[in-house]
DNA sequence: GCCCATAGTGTCAAAAAGGATACCGTGATG
DNA sequence: CATCACGGTATCCTTTTTGACACTATGGGC
């Protein structure tokens, strides 16, 4: 998702709009989603969203934790370990999470419901 | 935003993810948000939302349209009248929406609440 | 006759987002 | 010695998205 507004506050901040702004990208609330059920390691992040790339998922990871959404923890281990867990602030979106899985899920039903 | 996956249904089908490709685009959640006050005209919307260019403006309202979550009523009047509504699966959409705004005015608060 | 408003469309070009691919260091494993 | 896994970077390229701007039809008002 393009940025909705460039950072630029009181600038548009129809708060739904500056909402969006956080969690736009082609894959940050599937991250944030995966991240409510816990911590997760990269490589495990990868695995559950085979179609991401490791720069994108780099980016987006790098973006959430920017916004103060997700913890960046690294261990100084030599096979590098590097945790990510969603912060309070990140935690707190869960009911626009669980509100989009929900409607995906009445609206968009397995047999993908067309409206057209 | 970019589309989440291009309408391949099955794949990576995350209803989180597949909701998301409905409502990305940097202007459909507001449009969408300010309809569900209800029925809005062409320049009426512009107005809502001053930053957005008639182009696209024009182009997310034909996606809406597309997606089934707006209606669009020609009234074949000579200065010509268009007015935009929620069809019931774009009121349908309202807990997200709400959800977004609630969490935008809570974190995002006036003063622009940083987390970083 | 000229300008206004409405609701667009079309074209061009820039900017942003995303994808592919290659590369890095290190310690363990084979 | 070669390879693997981890968690990335760097670079290049393509696609998508967005913006600027010009243009349209028509009827009414002045």
């Amino acid at each position: 998702m393009p940025r909705v507004s460039p950072r630029v506050p009181g600038v548009e901040g129809c708060a739904v709009e500056r909402t969006l702004s956080l969690i736009d990208g082609k894959w940050k609330i599937v991250i944030l989603y995966k991240l409510l059920r816990g911590t997760l390691r990269f490589n495990e992040l990868r695995r559950l969203i085979p179609a991401v790339t490791q720069r994108m998922l780099t980016h987006q990871l790098r973006e959430l934790e920017a916004d103060g959404l997700i913890i960046r923890t690294v261990y100084a281990q030599v096979p590098p370990r590097v945790e990510y867990s969603l912060s309070a602030r990140g935690r707190s979106l869960e009911p626009v999470l669980m509100a989009m899985k929900e409607w995906g899920d009445t609206n968009l039903s397995s047999q993908e419901a067309q409206a057209a």
